[in-house]
RNA sequence: GACCCCAUCGUCUAGCCCGGUCCAGGACAUCGCCCUUUCACGGCGACGACGCGGGUUCAAAUCCCGCUGGGGUCGCCA
Protein backbone atom coordinates (compact mmCIF):
# COMPACT_ATOMS: atom_id res chain seq x y z
CA UNK A 1 0.00 0.00 0.00
CA UNK A 2 1.64 3.44 -0.54
CA UNK A 3 -0.29 6.74 0.51
CA UNK A 4 0.80 10.04 0.14
CA UNK A 5 0.59 13.51 1.86
CA UNK A 6 0.61 16.15 -1.41
CA UNK A 7 0.98 19.96 0.47
CA UNK A 8 1.54 22.71 -1.28
CA UNK A 9 4.54 25.36 -0.67
CA UNK A 10 2.19 28.16 -0.43
CA UNK A 11 2.34 28.83 3.72
CA UNK A 12 2.97 26.78 6.34
CA UNK A 13 2.34 23.40 7.42
CA UNK A 14 -1.46 23.91 8.55
CA UNK A 15 -3.31 21.70 11.45
CA UNK A 16 -5.49 20.46 8.97
CA UNK A 17 -2.48 19.23 6.78
CA UNK A 18 -0.80 17.83 9.68
CA UNK A 19 -3.47 15.79 10.75
CA UNK A 20 -3.77 14.53 7.06
CA UNK A 21 -0.35 14.11 7.12
CA UNK A 22 -0.82 12.55 10.50
CA UNK A 23 -3.88 9.84 9.36
CA UNK A 24 -2.17 9.01 5.83
CA UNK A 25 1.49 8.27 7.94
CA UNK A 26 -0.63 6.05 10.77
CA UNK A 27 -1.90 4.14 7.59
CA UNK A 28 0.93 3.88 6.33
CA UNK A 29 2.63 2.02 9.51
CA UNK A 30 -0.14 0.30 10.32
CA UNK A 31 -0.76 -1.83 6.73
CA UNK A 32 3.45 -1.64 6.62
CA UNK A 33 3.04 0.33 3.42
CA UNK A 34 4.86 3.52 2.09
CA UNK A 35 3.97 6.82 2.73
CA UNK A 36 5.62 9.18 0.32
CA UNK A 37 6.02 12.94 0.54
CA UNK A 38 4.87 14.93 -2.58
CA UNK A 39 5.40 18.38 -2.90
CA UNK A 40 2.26 19.89 -5.22
CA UNK A 41 4.42 23.52 -6.18
CA UNK A 42 2.16 24.23 -9.40
CA UNK A 43 1.15 27.44 -8.08
CA UNK A 44 4.49 29.15 -9.53
CA UNK A 45 3.03 32.97 -7.75
CA UNK A 46 2.42 31.65 -4.02
CA UNK A 47 4.96 28.81 -3.86
CA UNK A 48 8.43 29.30 -2.34
CA UNK A 49 10.91 26.66 -1.30
CA UNK A 50 11.22 28.45 2.15
CA UNK A 51 7.40 27.09 2.97
CA UNK A 52 9.02 23.66 1.31
CA UNK A 53 11.59 23.77 3.55
CA UNK A 54 9.56 24.54 6.20
CA UNK A 55 6.74 22.24 5.98
CA UNK A 56 9.99 19.84 5.64
CA UNK A 57 11.15 20.58 8.77
CA UNK A 58 7.79 20.47 10.39
CA UNK A 59 7.37 17.21 9.55
CA UNK A 60 10.38 15.75 10.53
CA UNK A 61 10.28 17.42 14.03
CA UNK A 62 6.76 15.30 13.83
CA UNK A 63 8.32 12.30 13.54
CA UNK A 64 6.18 11.36 10.63
CA UNK A 65 9.01 10.50 8.55
CA UNK A 66 8.21 9.58 4.70
CA UNK A 67 9.82 6.74 2.46
CA UNK A 68 9.97 8.78 -0.45
CA UNK A 69 9.95 12.26 -1.08
CA UNK A 70 11.72 15.33 -2.88
CA UNK A 71 14.87 15.45 0.02
CA UNK A 72 15.48 11.69 0.16
CA UNK A 73 14.01 10.73 -3.54
CA UNK A 74 12.62 7.39 -4.64
CA UNK A 75 11.53 5.51 -7.45
CA UNK A 76 9.00 7.27 -8.21
CA UNK A 77 10.54 10.95 -8.90
CA UNK A 78 10.67 13.29 -8.84
CA UNK A 79 8.73 14.36 -5.99
CA UNK A 80 8.47 17.91 -6.67
CA UNK A 81 5.38 18.48 -9.52
CA UNK A 82 8.03 21.64 -10.77
CA UNK A 83 10.36 19.05 -11.66
CA UNK A 84 7.54 16.58 -13.85
CA UNK A 85 6.98 19.25 -16.18
CA UNK A 86 7.67 17.10 -19.09
CA UNK A 87 5.18 14.51 -17.84
CA UNK A 88 2.44 16.28 -17.80
CA UNK A 89 2.81 17.53 -20.73
CA UNK A 90 2.91 14.29 -22.51
CA UNK A 91 -0.22 12.94 -20.99
CA UNK A 92 -1.44 16.53 -21.92
CA UNK A 93 -0.78 16.05 -25.16
CA UNK A 94 -2.22 12.28 -25.00
CA UNK A 95 -5.66 13.53 -24.23
CA UNK A 96 -5.34 16.48 -26.95
CA UNK A 97 -4.58 13.44 -29.13
CA UNK A 98 -7.91 11.80 -27.90
CA UNK A 99 -10.23 14.74 -28.45
CA UNK A 100 -10.78 15.43 -24.63
CA UNK A 101 -8.84 18.31 -23.92
CA UNK A 102 -9.44 21.61 -25.86
CA UNK A 103 -7.80 25.68 -25.54
CA UNK A 104 -9.71 27.81 -23.85
CA UNK A 105 -9.18 31.26 -25.10
CA UNK A 106 -11.13 33.29 -21.94
CA UNK A 107 -9.46 35.57 -19.69
CA UNK A 108 -9.42 35.42 -16.35
CA UNK A 109 -11.39 38.89 -16.14
CA UNK A 110 -13.40 37.64 -18.45
CA UNK A 111 -14.50 34.53 -16.64
CA UNK A 112 -14.13 36.36 -13.40
CA UNK A 113 -16.71 38.71 -15.05
CA UNK A 114 -19.29 35.83 -15.94
CA UNK A 115 -18.65 33.86 -12.56
CA UNK A 116 -20.31 36.75 -10.79
CA UNK A 117 -22.95 37.42 -13.53
CA UNK A 118 -23.66 33.94 -12.65
CA UNK A 119 -23.92 34.23 -9.00
CA UNK A 120 -25.69 37.09 -8.95
CA UNK A 121 -28.32 35.78 -11.29
CA UNK A 122 -28.51 33.10 -8.99
CA UNK A 123 -27.59 30.67 -11.85
CA UNK A 124 -24.12 27.91 -11.40
CA UNK A 125 -20.98 30.03 -11.59
CA UNK A 126 -19.37 27.18 -13.56
CA UNK A 127 -17.53 27.90 -16.76
CA UNK A 128 -19.86 27.64 -19.90
CA UNK A 129 -17.98 25.34 -21.98
CA UNK A 130 -18.02 28.39 -24.71
CA UNK A 131 -14.57 27.25 -25.79
CA UNK A 132 -15.80 23.38 -26.52
CA UNK A 133 -17.30 24.96 -29.68
CA UNK A 134 -14.49 26.71 -31.20
CA UNK A 135 -13.60 25.84 -34.47
CA UNK A 136 -10.20 25.41 -36.69
CA UNK A 137 -10.32 28.34 -38.01
CA UNK A 138 -11.18 30.19 -34.92
CA UNK A 139 -8.66 28.44 -32.93
CA UNK A 140 -6.36 28.98 -35.52
CA UNK A 141 -7.00 32.91 -35.76
CA UNK A 142 -6.75 33.22 -31.77
CA UNK A 143 -3.62 31.74 -31.80
CA UNK A 144 -2.13 34.32 -34.22
CA UNK A 145 -3.18 37.03 -32.15
CA UNK A 146 -0.58 35.62 -29.69
CA UNK A 147 -3.19 34.37 -27.53
CA UNK A 148 -1.69 31.78 -25.07
CA UNK A 149 -4.44 29.27 -24.21
CA UNK A 150 -5.28 27.32 -21.53
CA UNK A 151 -6.52 23.48 -21.79
CA UNK A 152 -9.39 22.30 -20.61
CA UNK A 153 -11.04 18.88 -20.19
CA UNK A 154 -14.37 18.21 -22.10
CA UNK A 155 -16.26 16.49 -19.46
CA UNK A 156 -18.56 13.81 -20.42
CA UNK A 157 -21.76 13.91 -19.25
CA UNK A 158 -22.52 10.79 -16.83
CA UNK A 159 -22.88 9.98 -13.28
CA UNK A 160 -19.81 9.39 -11.58
CA UNK A 161 -19.31 7.33 -8.26
CA UNK A 162 -16.76 8.14 -5.51
CA UNK A 163 -16.45 4.92 -3.48
CA UNK A 164 -14.88 6.79 -0.24
CA UNK A 165 -13.56 4.42 2.37
CA UNK A 166 -14.69 7.25 5.09
CA UNK A 167 -18.20 7.80 3.32
CA UNK A 168 -19.02 5.26 1.49
CA UNK A 169 -20.85 5.42 -2.15
CA UNK A 170 -21.04 9.36 -3.02
CA UNK A 171 -22.69 9.70 -6.88
CA UNK A 172 -21.89 12.81 -8.87
CA UNK A 173 -23.72 14.35 -12.16
CA UNK A 174 -20.58 15.65 -14.22
CA UNK A 175 -23.30 18.11 -15.47
CA UNK A 176 -22.89 19.68 -12.64
CA UNK A 177 -19.28 20.25 -13.65
CA UNK A 178 -17.62 22.73 -16.00
CA UNK A 179 -15.15 22.03 -18.28
CA UNK A 180 -12.11 22.47 -15.83
CA UNK A 181 -9.09 24.00 -16.81
CA UNK A 182 -6.21 20.95 -16.57
CA UNK A 183 -3.12 22.90 -18.25
CA UNK A 184 -3.14 26.60 -17.30
CA UNK A 185 -2.36 28.94 -20.23
CA UNK A 186 1.53 29.40 -18.89
CA UNK A 187 1.95 25.59 -19.53
CA UNK A 188 2.13 24.42 -15.73
CA UNK A 189 -0.65 21.79 -15.00
CA UNK A 190 -3.01 22.58 -12.27
CA UNK A 191 -3.89 20.42 -9.07
CA UNK A 192 -6.27 18.34 -10.65
CA UNK A 193 -4.51 17.44 -13.35
CA UNK A 194 -0.91 16.99 -11.63
CA UNK A 195 -2.64 14.93 -8.97
CA UNK A 196 -4.28 12.56 -11.08
CA UNK A 197 -0.88 11.89 -13.31
CA UNK A 198 1.20 11.99 -10.23
CA UNK A 199 -1.28 9.64 -7.75
CA UNK A 200 -0.91 6.96 -10.65
CA UNK A 201 2.90 7.26 -11.79
CA UNK A 202 3.88 7.02 -8.15
CA UNK A 203 1.44 3.76 -7.65
CA UNK A 204 -0.36 5.44 -4.78
CA UNK A 205 -3.27 3.11 -3.36
CA UNK A 206 -4.94 5.36 -1.38
CA UNK A 207 -5.49 8.85 -1.52
CA UNK A 208 -6.59 10.13 2.00
CA UNK A 209 -7.06 13.63 2.15
CA UNK A 210 -9.16 16.75 3.29
CA UNK A 211 -13.16 16.23 3.01
CA UNK A 212 -12.82 19.42 0.86
CA UNK A 213 -11.25 17.49 -1.61
CA UNK A 214 -14.27 15.22 -2.03
CA UNK A 215 -16.47 17.12 -4.33
CA UNK A 216 -13.02 17.69 -6.56
CA UNK A 217 -12.75 13.57 -6.81
CA UNK A 218 -15.55 13.21 -9.51
CA UNK A 219 -12.92 15.48 -11.71
CA UNK A 220 -10.16 13.62 -10.95
CA UNK A 221 -11.96 10.00 -11.26
CA UNK A 222 -12.55 11.61 -14.87
CA UNK A 223 -9.12 11.91 -15.73
CA UNK A 224 -7.45 8.85 -14.36
CA UNK A 225 -10.13 6.81 -16.93
CA UNK A 226 -9.49 9.13 -19.27
CA UNK A 227 -5.71 8.11 -19.55
CA UNK A 228 -6.47 4.87 -18.91
CA UNK A 229 -5.42 4.95 -15.19
CA UNK A 230 -7.10 3.31 -12.58
CA UNK A 231 -8.57 5.63 -9.73
CA UNK A 232 -6.96 4.32 -6.63
CA UNK A 233 -8.90 3.80 -3.07
CA UNK A 234 -10.15 7.34 -1.93
CA UNK A 235 -10.26 8.37 1.99
CA UNK A 236 -11.81 11.81 2.38
CA UNK A 237 -10.88 13.31 6.30
CA UNK A 238 -13.41 15.25 8.26
CA UNK A 239 -12.73 19.02 8.67
CA UNK A 240 -11.45 20.67 11.01
CA UNK A 241 -13.16 23.84 12.35
CA UNK A 242 -12.36 26.67 14.94
CA UNK A 243 -14.18 27.55 18.02
CA UNK A 244 -16.38 28.91 15.98
CA UNK A 245 -17.23 26.62 13.56
CA UNK A 246 -15.35 28.64 10.36
CA UNK A 247 -12.58 26.13 9.04
CA UNK A 248 -9.76 26.67 11.47
CA UNK A 249 -7.22 29.65 10.92
CA UNK A 250 -4.73 32.18 12.46
CA UNK A 251 -7.77 34.21 13.61
CA UNK A 252 -8.58 31.32 15.94
CA UNK A 253 -5.01 31.53 17.58
CA UNK A 254 -2.11 29.24 16.89
CA UNK A 255 -3.20 27.00 13.74
CA UNK A 256 -0.01 25.87 12.10
CA UNK A 257 2.67 23.26 13.91
CA UNK A 258 5.26 25.65 13.47
CA UNK A 259 3.33 27.94 16.28
CA UNK A 260 2.53 25.26 18.33
CA UNK A 261 6.35 24.16 17.95
CA UNK A 262 7.59 27.62 18.49
CA UNK A 263 5.86 27.44 21.94
CA UNK A 264 7.09 24.35 22.66
CA UNK A 265 4.24 21.60 22.54
CA UNK A 266 6.09 17.79 22.38
CA UNK A 267 5.29 16.64 18.48
CA UNK A 268 4.13 13.61 20.53
CA UNK A 269 1.97 15.42 22.58
CA UNK A 270 0.48 17.56 18.84
CA UNK A 271 0.00 13.96 17.04
CA UNK A 272 -1.61 12.53 20.08
CA UNK A 273 -4.22 15.54 20.27
CA UNK A 274 -4.84 15.53 16.00
CA UNK A 275 -5.32 11.65 16.60
CA UNK A 276 -8.16 12.10 18.58
CA UNK A 277 -9.64 14.51 15.83
CA UNK A 278 -12.11 12.53 13.70
CA UNK A 279 -10.84 8.84 15.14
CA UNK A 280 -10.92 7.45 18.62
CA UNK A 281 -9.46 4.57 20.27
CA UNK A 282 -10.72 1.94 21.90
CA UNK A 283 -11.12 1.95 25.37
CA UNK A 284 -10.69 4.90 27.92
CA UNK A 285 -7.21 5.18 27.12
CA UNK A 286 -6.75 8.59 25.45
CA UNK A 287 -3.02 9.49 26.26
CA UNK A 288 -1.20 6.97 23.52
CA UNK A 289 2.62 6.73 22.45
CA UNK A 290 2.61 6.67 18.52
CA UNK A 291 3.18 2.91 18.47
CA UNK A 292 0.06 2.63 19.72
CA UNK A 293 -1.35 4.84 17.77
CA UNK A 294 -0.46 2.70 14.93
CA UNK A 295 -1.44 -0.37 16.40
CA UNK A 296 -5.01 0.81 17.16
CA UNK A 297 -5.46 3.23 13.95
CA UNK A 298 -8.35 1.90 11.22
CA UNK A 299 -9.11 4.06 8.37
CA UNK A 300 -12.53 3.03 8.93
CA UNK A 301 -12.84 3.98 12.23
CA UNK A 302 -12.58 7.73 11.27
CA UNK A 303 -15.73 9.71 12.20
CA UNK A 304 -17.20 11.57 8.94
CA UNK A 305 -18.22 14.76 10.66
CA UNK A 306 -16.18 17.58 11.20
CA UNK A 307 -14.66 18.46 14.72
CA UNK A 308 -13.80 21.60 16.56
CA UNK A 309 -10.03 22.22 17.41
CA UNK A 310 -10.27 22.18 21.25
CA UNK A 311 -7.15 24.66 22.41
CA UNK A 312 -8.08 23.46 25.67
CA UNK A 313 -7.96 19.71 25.59
CA UNK A 314 -4.91 19.98 23.49
CA UNK A 315 -2.87 21.89 26.33
CA UNK A 316 -4.53 18.73 28.73
CA UNK A 317 -2.32 16.26 26.38
CA UNK A 318 0.36 18.35 26.67
CA UNK A 319 0.45 18.37 30.01
CA UNK A 320 0.46 14.83 30.60
CA UNK A 321 3.73 14.68 28.22
CA UNK A 322 5.70 17.27 29.40
CA UNK A 323 4.66 15.35 33.63
CA UNK A 324 5.41 12.05 32.60
CA UNK A 325 8.13 11.89 29.70
CA UNK A 326 11.89 11.46 30.58
CA UNK A 327 12.90 14.19 32.94
CA UNK A 328 16.34 14.59 31.11
CA UNK A 329 14.40 15.15 27.90
CA UNK A 330 11.87 17.74 29.31
CA UNK A 331 14.93 19.68 30.81
CA UNK A 332 17.01 19.84 27.40
CA UNK A 333 13.67 21.30 26.06
CA UNK A 334 13.46 23.93 28.40
CA UNK A 335 16.77 25.06 27.86
CA UNK A 336 15.99 27.45 24.71
CA UNK A 337 13.13 29.07 26.85
CA UNK A 338 15.36 29.48 29.91
CA UNK A 339 17.95 30.99 27.85
CA UNK A 340 15.76 33.11 25.94
CA UNK A 341 14.68 34.38 29.21
CA UNK A 342 18.23 35.32 30.19
CA UNK A 343 18.20 32.79 33.08
CA UNK A 344 21.10 30.73 31.97
CA UNK A 345 23.98 31.69 29.91
CA UNK A 346 26.52 30.18 27.59
CA UNK A 347 27.11 26.29 27.99
CA UNK A 348 25.72 24.60 30.57
CA UNK A 349 28.44 22.29 32.93
CA UNK A 350 27.16 19.17 34.18
CA UNK A 351 26.71 20.67 37.68
CA UNK A 352 24.54 23.58 36.24
CA UNK A 353 22.30 20.49 34.05
CA UNK A 354 22.01 19.17 36.95
CA UNK A 355 20.33 21.94 38.74
CA UNK A 356 18.26 22.91 35.54
CA UNK A 357 16.79 19.10 35.94
CA UNK A 358 16.11 19.79 39.36
CA UNK A 359 14.21 22.80 39.09
CA UNK A 360 12.52 21.55 35.63
CA UNK A 361 11.52 18.35 38.03
CA UNK A 362 9.74 20.45 40.44
CA UNK A 363 7.71 23.06 37.88
CA UNK A 364 6.83 20.77 35.03
CA UNK A 365 3.55 19.92 37.26
CA UNK A 366 2.82 23.58 35.85
CA UNK A 367 3.65 23.66 32.24
CA UNK A 368 0.88 23.27 29.53
CA UNK A 369 3.78 23.50 26.91
CA UNK A 370 7.94 24.69 27.14
CA UNK A 371 7.51 28.23 26.41
CA UNK A 372 5.54 28.29 29.90
CA UNK A 373 9.00 27.17 31.62
CA UNK A 374 10.65 30.40 31.95
CA UNK A 375 7.69 32.18 33.64
CA UNK A 376 7.50 29.21 36.45
CA UNK A 377 11.53 28.57 36.75
CA UNK A 378 12.77 32.02 37.67
CA UNK A 379 12.22 31.86 40.94
CA UNK A 380 14.11 28.79 41.49
CA UNK A 381 16.69 29.95 39.20
CA UNK A 382 17.25 34.08 39.01
CA UNK A 383 19.45 35.62 41.16
CA UNK A 384 17.74 37.22 43.40
CA UNK A 385 14.05 36.20 44.41
CA UNK A 386 12.39 40.22 43.83
CA UNK A 387 10.74 39.60 46.96
CA UNK A 388 7.51 42.08 47.18
CA UNK A 389 8.94 43.47 50.38
CA UNK A 390 5.53 44.83 50.43
CA UNK A 391 4.21 41.62 51.71
CA UNK A 392 6.25 40.37 53.95
CA UNK A 393 6.23 43.95 55.92
CA UNK A 394 2.53 43.53 56.51
CA UNK A 395 3.36 40.19 58.44
CA UNK A 396 3.79 40.66 62.25
CA UNK A 397 6.99 38.90 63.51
CA UNK A 398 7.87 38.00 59.86
CA UNK A 399 11.58 39.84 60.25
CA UNK A 400 11.94 37.64 63.29
CA UNK A 401 11.22 34.67 61.75
CA UNK A 402 13.34 35.59 58.75
CA UNK A 403 15.89 36.05 61.32
CA UNK A 404 16.13 32.55 63.14
CA UNK A 405 15.67 31.20 59.75
CA UNK A 406 18.60 32.76 58.41
CA UNK A 407 20.76 31.54 61.58
CA UNK A 408 19.76 28.14 61.54
CA UNK A 409 20.20 27.46 57.64
CA UNK A 410 24.03 29.46 58.26
CA UNK A 411 24.35 26.19 61.03
CA UNK A 412 23.18 23.57 57.83
CA UNK A 413 25.73 21.63 57.12
CA UNK A 414 24.52 19.62 53.48
CA UNK A 415 21.54 21.64 52.52
CA UNK A 416 20.56 18.51 50.55
CA UNK A 417 20.59 15.91 53.58
CA UNK A 418 18.33 17.64 55.91
CA UNK A 419 15.50 16.59 58.05
CA UNK A 420 13.16 19.27 57.33
CA UNK A 421 10.67 18.31 59.24
CA UNK A 422 12.82 18.41 62.17
CA UNK A 423 14.28 21.93 61.04
CA UNK A 424 10.87 23.51 60.85
CA UNK A 425 9.47 22.00 63.20
CA UNK A 426 12.43 23.44 65.50
CA UNK A 427 11.98 26.79 63.88
CA UNK A 428 7.84 26.73 64.83
CA UNK A 429 9.01 26.17 68.54
CA UNK A 430 11.50 28.91 68.01
CA UNK A 431 9.41 31.48 66.38
CA UNK A 432 6.31 30.75 67.85
CA UNK A 433 4.62 29.94 64.11
CA UNK A 434 3.18 27.48 62.68
CA UNK A 435 1.42 26.30 59.61
CA UNK A 436 0.61 29.15 57.04
CA UNK A 437 2.12 31.68 59.42
CA UNK A 438 5.37 30.17 59.51
CA UNK A 439 5.71 29.23 55.60
CA UNK A 440 3.90 31.88 54.19
CA UNK A 441 6.82 34.40 55.37
CA UNK A 442 9.20 32.49 54.18
CA UNK A 443 7.88 31.05 50.75
CA UNK A 444 7.90 34.81 49.78
CA UNK A 445 11.50 35.54 51.02
CA UNK A 446 12.75 32.75 48.84
CA UNK A 447 10.57 32.21 45.90
CA UNK A 448 8.98 35.96 46.15
CA UNK A 449 5.94 34.14 45.41
CA UNK A 450 3.15 33.51 47.21
CA UNK A 451 2.53 30.24 45.35
CA UNK A 452 4.39 27.58 43.83
CA UNK A 453 6.35 24.03 44.34
CA UNK A 454 7.02 22.57 47.55
CA UNK A 455 8.83 24.79 49.60
CA UNK A 456 10.78 22.07 51.27
CA UNK A 457 11.87 21.01 47.43
CA UNK A 458 12.72 24.49 46.70
CA UNK A 459 15.04 25.11 49.59
CA UNK A 460 17.62 22.35 48.66
CA UNK A 461 17.15 23.20 44.68
CA UNK A 462 18.16 26.86 45.63
CA UNK A 463 21.21 25.94 47.90
CA UNK A 464 22.29 27.36 50.94
CA UNK A 465 23.98 30.33 50.13
CA UNK A 466 20.76 31.39 47.92
CA UNK A 467 18.69 30.81 50.83
CA UNK A 468 20.36 32.84 53.01
CA UNK A 469 21.11 35.50 50.45
CA UNK A 470 17.64 36.04 49.80
CA UNK A 471 16.47 35.39 53.14
CA UNK A 472 18.59 38.28 54.40
CA UNK A 473 17.86 40.49 51.28
CA UNK A 474 13.92 40.44 52.34
CA UNK A 475 14.95 40.95 56.09
CA UNK A 476 16.52 44.30 55.04
CA UNK A 477 13.98 44.94 52.39
CA UNK A 478 10.93 45.18 55.25
CA UNK A 479 13.49 46.75 58.01
CA UNK A 480 14.06 49.23 55.36
CA UNK A 481 10.19 49.71 54.88
CA UNK A 482 10.22 50.42 58.52
C1' G B 1 -27.96 29.48 -5.73
C1' A B 2 -26.77 24.25 -7.55
C1' C B 3 -24.38 19.90 -6.11
C1' C B 4 -21.91 17.03 -2.23
C1' C B 5 -20.90 15.81 2.94
C1' C B 6 -22.35 15.98 8.00
C1' A B 7 -25.69 16.12 12.59
C1' U B 8 -24.93 12.19 20.40
C1' C B 9 -23.14 16.48 26.63
C1' G B 10 -20.18 23.60 25.71
C1' U B 11 -15.90 20.59 23.11
C1' C B 12 -13.62 15.63 21.40
C1' U B 13 -16.06 11.12 21.16
C1' A B 14 -18.29 5.54 22.24
C1' G B 15 -22.75 3.43 20.75
C1' C B 16 -25.51 3.51 14.91
C1' C B 17 -23.56 -0.95 9.91
C1' C B 18 -26.12 -6.28 12.79
C1' G B 19 -33.07 -1.88 16.43
C1' G B 20 -34.12 -4.15 22.67
C1' U B 21 -28.31 -5.11 27.09
C1' C B 22 -28.53 3.09 26.54
C1' C B 23 -33.93 6.78 31.37
C1' A B 24 -26.89 6.81 26.39
C1' G B 25 -20.45 5.30 28.31
C1' G B 26 -15.53 7.89 28.42
C1' A B 27 -12.35 12.33 27.95
C1' C B 28 -11.54 17.85 28.02
C1' A B 29 -13.64 22.16 30.11
C1' U B 30 -16.68 23.97 34.30
C1' C B 31 -18.22 23.44 39.47
C1' G B 32 -17.74 20.99 44.36
C1' C B 33 -15.16 17.92 47.93
C1' C B 34 -10.60 15.49 49.49
C1' C B 35 -5.13 15.50 49.77
C1' U B 36 -1.84 19.72 51.18
C1' U B 37 2.00 25.19 54.71
C1' U B 38 0.27 27.76 49.10
C1' C B 39 -0.76 27.11 44.04
C1' A B 40 -0.25 23.21 40.70
C1' C B 41 -0.37 17.82 40.44
C1' G B 42 -3.36 13.76 42.10
C1' G B 43 -8.09 11.32 43.99
C1' C B 44 -13.46 11.46 44.31
C1' G B 45 -18.04 13.53 42.78
C1' A B 46 -21.61 16.88 40.28
C1' C B 47 -23.52 19.33 36.00
C1' G B 48 -24.37 18.14 31.03
C1' A B 49 -26.37 15.31 24.76
C1' C B 50 -29.30 11.47 20.97
C1' G B 51 -31.43 19.06 16.31
C1' C B 52 -36.90 18.95 14.80
C1' G B 53 -41.10 16.43 12.48
C1' G B 54 -43.04 12.28 10.35
C1' G B 55 -42.90 7.13 9.40
C1' U B 56 -41.41 1.48 9.91
C1' U B 57 -41.60 -1.70 14.37
C1' C B 58 -44.05 -4.94 20.04
C1' A B 59 -39.48 -1.79 20.53
C1' A B 60 -35.34 3.54 17.36
C1' A B 61 -29.70 7.36 19.32
C1' U B 62 -29.67 3.12 16.08
C1' C B 63 -33.68 1.85 9.83
C1' C B 64 -36.56 5.26 6.06
C1' C B 65 -38.41 10.22 4.49
C1' G B 66 -38.74 15.43 5.10
C1' C B 67 -37.18 19.84 7.49
C1' U B 68 -33.68 22.72 9.93
C1' G B 69 -28.76 23.74 10.92
C1' G B 70 -23.46 23.48 9.90
C1' G B 71 -19.47 22.49 6.51
C1' G B 72 -17.45 21.74 1.53
C1' U B 73 -17.16 22.35 -3.91
C1' C B 74 -18.55 25.16 -8.06
C1' G B 75 -10.78 29.19 -9.62
C1' C B 76 -5.71 29.61 -15.45
C1' C B 77 -5.50 28.15 -5.81
C1' A B 78 -4.37 23.67 -4.03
Amino acid sequence: MRVRFAPSPTGYLHIGNARTALFNWLFARKMGGTFILRIEDTDLARSTDEYAEGILSDLAWLKLAWNEGPDIGGDRGPYKQSLRQKIYDKYLDELKGKGLAYPCFCQPDELEARRKAAMEKGTAPRYDNRCRALTQKEIAQKAAQGVKPSWRFKVPERTIVVDDVIRGKVEFDTRQLGDFVIMKSDGVPTFHFAVSVDDTLMEITHVIRGEDHLSNTPRHILLFESLGFTPPRFAHLPMILGPDGERLSKRHGAASVSEFRKLGYLPEALNNYLALLGWAPEGDKEILSMDELVAQFSLEKVNRSASTFDYAKLKWVSENYIRNEDLGRIALLALPYLREAGLIEGELTEEEMERVRSVVKLVRPYLACMADVAEHARPLLAETAAASAGDLASISGAAQLLQLLAVDLEKVADIRDVDWKKFFGDLAKASGLKGKALYRPIRIAITGQEHGPELLDVIPVLGKERCIARVRDAILKITEKI
